[in-house]
DNA sequence: AGCACGCCGACT
DNA sequence: GTCGGCGTGCTC
């Protein structure tokens, strides 16, 4: 008998056996109509094969395609979504189908020429030289490979991808290019199109309807030839990759936390590339520490391009403790005025937007918090006036002139967001021109963040303050001078990956510093001169950072020294949501500990959810990557009593 | 997710 | 007496 295997839209991890009546030419990769419980519903075939039924089947009514629509790559990778990530099938079968197929489809077709130009042979650094080579030889070999691009910022990492996927389409194959954020797609988009004469295409979740139907329809003929885009290119329809880059490969955009399957593009690509016998590109100044691991154990291979390209040497870091009074330290303010003697300018790095972080009693300790989401309000200042926002949701509230609850007028404001330094720059420096950017003004100014840039870029301030949104990989000239007003506020979060960040975002905004003609300098305001995330960023040594923190990272057993998975339990009773939590993690130690394994929690989540709702939280640590599908097997097979959801996240980056 | 089955409250 | 509330359980 022909039996499909089939997967329907429903929040199941398992798929079901159908008949395939003989008359039906069914191949996997075809939707079908089949009955499904009391009704009939739309399922993807994910395999088709001769057998015996070990009970009696349901026969398949009818194919909706009478070709596949997917490909056996992207079925094969529905399939491990659903068990690495442990998502419903039906799920894992969505983020690899496109939108449209829901609606009819047309014939698209190419008619572009498939040359490649040769491009303008400028001669590569020596270390760009080498490492492209070494590169090169992989995506020849035709065997699967993956390595890790290090290299310091502005080393030329970007002439070395293009000449990498050059010689993936040379022979006819496929390139896809990574990047964490849908804004950075454009320029390279565009320097791939100018530079490649073959067709091209961007993706990501903004992309129009028609725009990407023309995209994963050409790709899954194979006529299109290079991909540039967000996470969710990751899941696209190639038929011959050769190379898949992922730039900034640090950047936790590439995990998806929202809807399942919560995938790391990452491991997408690792994956994708085995399937191709393809090469795996992660490119970063600043590894994430899975990856720089990944390469100590020769999972992948370390490729370093050591060497700037322009002769401009790496910026100065000093430290300067954070001031007493106020957010600019004497020696930074010195500094800033000497830029602006010498009509040079500065960023300003500054970890909250807002005005004061934190408004609390002297008399009691109360705190403002939001009653949605629990967490303590910002305050925030418009047109002369005070409020309090939530960071997380965004609601305002009028700042109280006296406690709410003791009624004592002696509310304490402390803190720094952006607004403050803003205001105090106002004072202290009076003749600076100066601009913010952070999310409230990015978005006041119209979608485009870019606004700010350019007037920066034009030097219409002198003054740059804002979020790690300035640390962007951006272009500024005439910057000679980045301070960071308070490094030690993102040092201090309760989350394993502290130092990391911290790390990254010091060494990504350093870089922002002193990279045309003039050499820079970076201040770091911080009480923690010693802590290996800051007197690392001095020094300039990212390896010597890793080294350090991945030994800590093994003696607490966090990643990547075991698989995190996050457990939440949602329900609208607390008491009940404690209770379903305890229970479970109770089991869940019960089985797991023996094998080595850790269960921490249940606690209640930091930030709650919509409002009448509760939230519990546990971590599982499994210490073994080869046994995580067990780990999650036991997960779901704890009971969750009615009223009570479990949300499973593997690799979580959001511990809140 | 749907959809049916099932067992308790107010309706012509 | 029945219509209908949504808790529980299953879908090859």
């Amino acid at each position: 008998m022909r039996i499909a295997e089939v997967a329907f839209p429903v929040p199941l991890h398992r798929a079901f056996h159908y008949e395939v009546p003989p008359h039906l030419s069914l191949e996997a990769g075809c939707r079908v109509r089949a009955p499904f419980g009391p009704r009939r519903a739309v399922g993807m075939a994910l395999s088709v094969f001769d057998g015996e039924p070990e009970r009696p089947l349901k026969k398949i009514e009818y194919l909706i395609d009478s070709k596949p629509i997917l490909t056996p790559e992207l079925l094969h990778l529905a399939r491990w979504l659903s068990g690495r990530y442990s998502a419903p099938i039906g799920d894992c079968v969505k983020a690899v189908l496109p939108a449209f197929v829901k609606s009819g489809d047309e014939p698209v077709s190419f008619s572009k020429p498939e040359t490649v130009l040769p491009g303008p042979s400028f001669t590569l650094t020596p270390g760009q030289d080498g490492a492209l080579k070494t590169l090169l030889a992989k995506i020849d070999a035709h065997e699967f490979s993956a390595a890790l691009l290090y290299g310091v910022p502005a080393s030329g990492k970007t002439e070395v991808y293009l000449r990498l996927i050059r010689r993936a389409i040379q022979d006819g194959g496929q390139a896809l290019f990574l990047v964490p954020e849908i804004s950075l797609t454009a320029p390279f988009f565009e320097e791939f199109k100018a530079s490649l004469d073959v067709p091209v295409v961007l993706w990501h979740s903004r992309l129009g309807a028609r725009e990407r139907r023309l995209a994963w329809l050409g790709l899954r003929r194979g006529e299109v030839k290079v991909v540039v885009g967000a996470r969710s290119a990751s899941m696209l329809p190639f038929t011959d990759l050769r190379v898949a880059v992922v730039d900034e490969e640090q950047d936790e955009s590439f995990k998806q936390e929202e809807q399942p399957p919560l995938y790391h593009a990452r491991e997408v690509v690792l994956h994708r590339a085995r399937q191709f016998k393809a090469l795996a590109v992660f490119g970063s100044a600043t590894p994430s520490l899975e990856a720089w691991e990944l390469a100590r154990q020769k999972e992948l291979e370390l490729v370093s391009m050591p060497g700037r390209v322009s002769s401009v040497s790496r910026p100065s870091v000093g430290i300067l403790a954070v001031p007493q009074y106020g957010c600019i330290s004497e020696g930074l303010l010195a500094k800033l005025k000497d830029r602006l003697g010498r009509r040079e300018q500065s960023i300003l790095l500054v970890n909250r937007r807002g005005f004061a972080t934190l408004v609390m009693c002297k008399g009691c300790g109360w705190v403002e918090r939001c009653a949605e989401c629990g967490v303590a309000k910002i305050q925030h200042e418009e047109n002369g006036a005070f409020f309090l926002r939530c960071h997380h949701c965004e609601k305002k509230e009028p700042m109280p002139a006296a406690c709410p609850k003791c009624g004592k007028p002696a509310l304490r404001v402390t803190g720094t967001g952006t607004q403050k330094v803003v205001a105090e720059l106002k004072k202290i420096l009076p003749g600076a021109r100066v601009l913010r950017m952070d999310r409230d003004t990015v978005s006041k100014e119209g979608k485009e963040e870019s606004r700010i840039y350019q007037k920066f870029l034009a030097r219409e301030a002198d003054v740059l303050v804002g979020t790690k949104l300035v640390a962007k990989s951006f272009h500024f000239p005439d910057v000679t001078l980045v301070g960071v007003i308070d490094a030690d506020t993102m040092l201090n979060m309760p989350d394993f990956r502290a130092s990391e960040r911290t790390m990254q975002m010091l060494a990504q905004v350093a870089g922002r510093s002193g990279r045309a003609d003039k050499s820079g300098e970076v201040i770091l305001q911080t009480l923690y001169p010693d802590h290996i995330a800051i007197s690392k960023t001095v020094d300039g040594d990212y390896a010597a950072f890793a080294e350090g923190e991945l030994k800590a990272r093994r003696e607490l057993g966090y990643p990547p020294f075991s698989v995190l998975v996050r457990l939440v339990w949602t329900g609208k009773e607390e008491a009940k949501v404690a209770e379903a939590a305890h229970a479970a993690a109770e089991k869940l130690r019960d089985e797991l500990m023996p094998l080595g394994h850790e269960v921490v929690g249940p606690a209640p989540t930091v930030i709650k959810l919509a409002s009448g709702k509760f939230r519990y939280h546990a971590l599982m640590k499994v210490a073994e990557s080869s046994q995580l599908t067990r780990a999650l097997e036991a997960a779901r097979a704890t009971v969750c009593p009615s009223g009570i959801k479990l949300k499973i996240n593997v690799d979580p980056y959001d511990l809140f």
